[in-house]
DNA sequence: CGCAAACTTGATGGCCGTCAAGCAAAGTGG
DNA sequence: CCACTTTGCTTGACGGCCATCAAGTTTGCG
């Protein structure tokens, strides 16, 4: 009861991974100070605080990681969503080459790292959960590498649908065979190294194939058998447990 | 004296980062348990005994670590010079879809996942130095993704070369402008998703702009403003402190 | 209802893949 | 020391995937 009435409910569970966390982490979590905000669409997502030694939580909405290039090209490293801690690295490490920023209205809580070194200090379930948290990103990391570099459009899209589609699940906001997709055409680009008149016209012919369909900020997957072989999808880079 | 004579040495040096690590913690990685082999060029790197309960530090050679797609293309994910833990994460979580291989004849010390767990139990400044190799991995990782994700093929490889350049010379592997280039044209294809005849094509033209030149497997850095320049390269995500 | 953002579609071109052939370098065995 | 083989490098011809440019159309929001 207390794991959902609190916004870390989420986290707490997250951090669980296979198995439950120690009522005494799990209650440490739920106590957290709470930082909260909301954020309109397609904002930066900055602690106003100023510098970064603070970590953040989405608890509503959806967020990505991205870097700039000089000439203003954009390349999205990450999609964010419910649950999920983008810049738990910062922790341990500064990365001033990377940019947050939401995707849609989201509500994010900021925890000072001090909070978070205590917690993981004081509990080796949440420091080990915090290594398990990482680690999953770049092993998610290392999977777009792949796509990026040895697949064609349609199966970059294919595989980014099985990755989304998987980790929504996990959180619980998947419908049967549908999902929310707020991503616009050009965020696909952004994240896939392609133009938005490019996925335009590959969302066209997945939809033509039956294996997917996109309306109305939903993604629905027609045939996930069909859309698994289109991406050579493996899903164990996700280290979902169910 | 005992740093430059052990095996371990480098690897010392390198988890002390900005500042020296701590003799008693230092004398710990010393007493490392050796087992050590030798791998000819080209293969898989594997620990004898079948399961994976060991992390592996490269003591000398070139290797890499790969992604296979099941139409039986190949994706390299990073390289690994002397003094690199290309599989610490393995202390952590596996990753079973995640290959390492040798490009040169190399030799490799295998670890224990126990021995490397009561190094960073024991001693806070290995934990640390744990964090920050993983941390600078998955940063690397980023800049890959940008790299396959916006850059053209002429780009792509003047910023593998920036990167390797100042891992090499970290660790003291330059010579001046130049240093040891062991990958094969096909190498660099497979780790920047394209082929290898681009890849020599791309090659020519660098060298015919007096950017770089490539033979007798040694890179030389003709201008290293420009190549630079051609790549966007910003070199802040390596965290090397010199 | 009006404006802006996003989506859609066609035409055209370029980067890079594919195929193929020839060359160079390095190792092997007689 | 020299055929012979293997591996890697180089170059040309051709084609396809995807970028670019340029309309329209639809959707969403104030």
């Amino acid at each position: 009861m207390a794991l959902s009435k609190s916004p870390f409910g989420l986290l707490a569970r997250r951090l669980g991974g296979d198995a439950p966390l120690p009522v005494a982490a799990e209650r440490a979590i739920l106590g957290l100070p709470l930082i909260i905000r909301t954020i309109e669409a397609s904002r930066d997502i900055k602690y106003e605080g100023g510098t970064a030694d603070h970590c953040c939580v989405i608890l509503d909405g959806w967020t990505c990681c991205y870097q700039s290039l000089t000439d203003g090209r954009c390349q999205i490293l990450s999609f964010h969503v419910p649950g999920d801690l983008p810049d738990l690295q910062s922790l341990y490490l500064p990365s001033p080459d990377l940019g947050m920023a939401t995707v849609t209205r989201s509500i994010v809580a900021f925890v000072p790292h001090a909070e978070m070194r205590k917690l993981s200090d004081q509990y080796p379930a949440i420091a080990q959960a915090f290594w398990r948290e990482v680690l999953v990103s770049a092993a998610t990391h290392r999977a777009w590498i792949t796509s990026l570099g040895r697949r064609d459009a349609r199966q970059k899209l294919a595989h980014l649908f099985c990755e989304l589609y998987l980790r929504l699940k996990a959180v619980g906001f998947t419908d049967g065979n549908s999902m929310p997709m707020p991503l616009r055409q050009t965020d696909f680009a952004d994240a896939l190294g392609l133009t938005s008149v490019h996925v335009n016209r590959m969302l066209k012919t997945l939809r033509e194939e039956g294996v997917i369909d996109l309306y109305a900020r939903r993604l629905v997957i027609s045939d996930w058998e069909a859309l698994c072989a289109v991406a050579d999808f493996n899903p164990k880079y996700l280290h979902l447990t169910d």
